[in-house]
DNA sequence: CTGAAAGCGCTTACAG
DNA sequence: CTGAAAGCGCTTACAG
């Protein structure tokens, strides 16, 4: 099993001592220019790479990034991970995935192990049980970043990053009103998540506000499978009348399709079709489904530039709002 | 700024020394079991952990795993990814994502730079362009195991685990003449992928030998774009005619589905659709797509556990092939 | 049963 | 311009 080049290594076959050599790699001004250039030509001839392991050891800095999400069955924090690696790799930092099962305990676990490793950052969308705070305090008394996204706690002074749920919502009951329709089915996630209830407000007070005649009808789906069953059982109820569904996540949206598909119904001539999504979905229908994106690539760079932001010194907490913005396919 | 608890302090408060301490929380047979007692209690007291990157120095050994594609943004690797996280998470292993955006430039670099944190062992998926196995054989030197998936070299003596294309693509065919329908319109990948030949020549070679009457028509489409503009200008020539389309992958399956309902058609009724995927996409329909699956996360199981072997010593060579399976939708 | 010592590979204040 | 030395936090052969 042959050794990785070290500073000795180069120093004794250079005759010289591990400071010069450590010093000469790093451009040191101190060492002349021509110690330096030995060194350095020996230095690739042999492919040094310092042992990230001694430097942080020495220095207490890593380069790596940790991001924590519950679940990576999930086609929003895979995209907020491809976005921050894609940052991450142009500056030399890794990145580390954990998923937490949702379960606080395995959260504790992670982050506990985060500190130890003295990670650089960590990017987290906590789980939907997460209530003790104190772990994101300590992590901060050692001086780890911490950036919430998606997923963040009550608590206020911490740096998160959320999609903007109300606007995204508004957006979607908008493109409702101008179609003019006033048959609305509106199917919604499960009620315990955070995101349903804002959703859901923001998409009764815009509805109601702007046109006392709407029929809207709410009913909660809690999977793929029972957004189809609802929506299955629901459609007869709007034989012969103008309607639209609006699905509030892709889950919702891919099991409401399937009914649609199965009742062979089509968009938008026999109902109207938006949702709230990430994109990828519902680019696979035709015609294309209207929807406010939601995108967890943007989060990603956005979370990824208040990182920067803390690593650089700022200290004050922030809370940033990804705006949605409507894409329009058609299906409305 | 804390500190985190280190060996030292323990032994400080307790007056003992650093090594009898380090015994102890290993519960080394050495030490009484009053001392383990009061160690251990204090260590917990203070949430001890060892320093990760001490440990390394020290043992030259780490607890990650890095997973190695050239692309993020692609529904098997995720699957795969996921696969070895679960396994990773339950002995305490990090993954850690790279990638290598297809340039063997980038590959090589992060193959280095895994060899210096003396990773456990690398999952990687190679570009199209890599030829240089030299790499790989000096992280084999640095006793670092390396399982290839998916994406393999041609080089023999290495741990190949790939997906099943012969079998996959035969099983599709297979099921093509079992419908009795013989005219085929087969949509393939661009021909520079090794996937594209292996699923082309089975299949041709499966449904030639069957049905001397089969009426094969072959296109390539390297995005679901192209899949649905050339699916769009070739179902007019089966017009009234029973035909079945093969989609060769979930990427171009996409885009052929687009197209078939832009023309309002629909399977089985119009035409039958099959297609080799990892299985997400052709859930989305109503009714279901039949398909060969290939799956990211049955190749992830079949890597970890070779991994696993690797680790423990076993030094030959193997390449495994996760076989396909049919799963049947309602499309044929 | 416990401890002193060496060393993993690096960085950096101090000395010359 | 260069070097000797200390120390990051741990493990382990050696000694008692």
């Amino acid at each position: 099993m042959r050794q990785n080049a070290t500073l000795k290594k180069i120093a004794e076959r250079l005759s010289l001592s591990i400071s010069t050599v450590s010093r000469a790699l790093k451009d040191h001004p101190d060492i002349s220019a021509e110690t330096k250039k030995k060194v350095t030509e020996l230095a690739d001839l042999l492919e040094y790479d310092p042992n990230p392991y001694a430097v942080n050891l020495r220095t207490h800095s890593s380069k790596e990034f940790a991001v924590v999400v519950p679940s990576l069955s999930n086609f929003f924090y895979h995209s907020f991970i491809r976005s921050i690696e894609e940052e991450a790799q142009t500056l030399g930092y890794s990145v580390i995935i954990y998923r937490s099962a949702n379960d606080p305990k395995i959260e504790q676990n992670i982050l506990k192990s985060c500190r130890h490793k003295r990670v650089s950052g960590i990017f987290i969308a906590i789980t939907t049980e997460t209530m003790d705070m104190e772990p994101f305090l300590k992590l901060d008394v050692h001086g780890i970043p911490v950036i919430f996204f998606d997923k963040v706690p009550q608590y206020e002074s911490c740096n998160k990053i959320c999609v903007g749920d109300d606007h995204a919502a508004s957006l979607a009951a908008e493109e409702i009103l101008k179609r003019g329709t006033e048959n609305v089915l509106g199917i919604f996630g499960h009620l315990n998540m955070s995101i349903t209830k804002s959703r859901l407000e923001k998409f009764i007070s815009v509805l109601s506000q702007a046109n006392d005649h709407i029929n809207l009808n709410v009913v909660h789906a809690s999977s793929a499978d029972e957004a189809e069953q609802l929506t299955l059982s629901l459609i007869p109820n709007y034989k012969k009348k103008n309607f639209v569904i609006f699905c509030m996540s892709d889950e919702i949206l891919s099991g409401t399709m399937k009914a649609v598909q199965r009742k062979g119904l089509s968009a938008p001539k026999d109902l109207g079709i938006i949702a709230i999504s990430d994109g990828m979905i519902p680019k696979l229908f035709y015609p294309e489904i209207t929807y406010a994106e939601t995108s967890g690539y943007n989060l990603g760079k956005l979370a990824y530039d208040r990182m920067m932001k803390c690593i650089a010194g700022s200290s004050f907490a922030q809370t940033i709002i990804d705006e949605s913005k409507l894409v329009t396919g058609g299906s409305m």
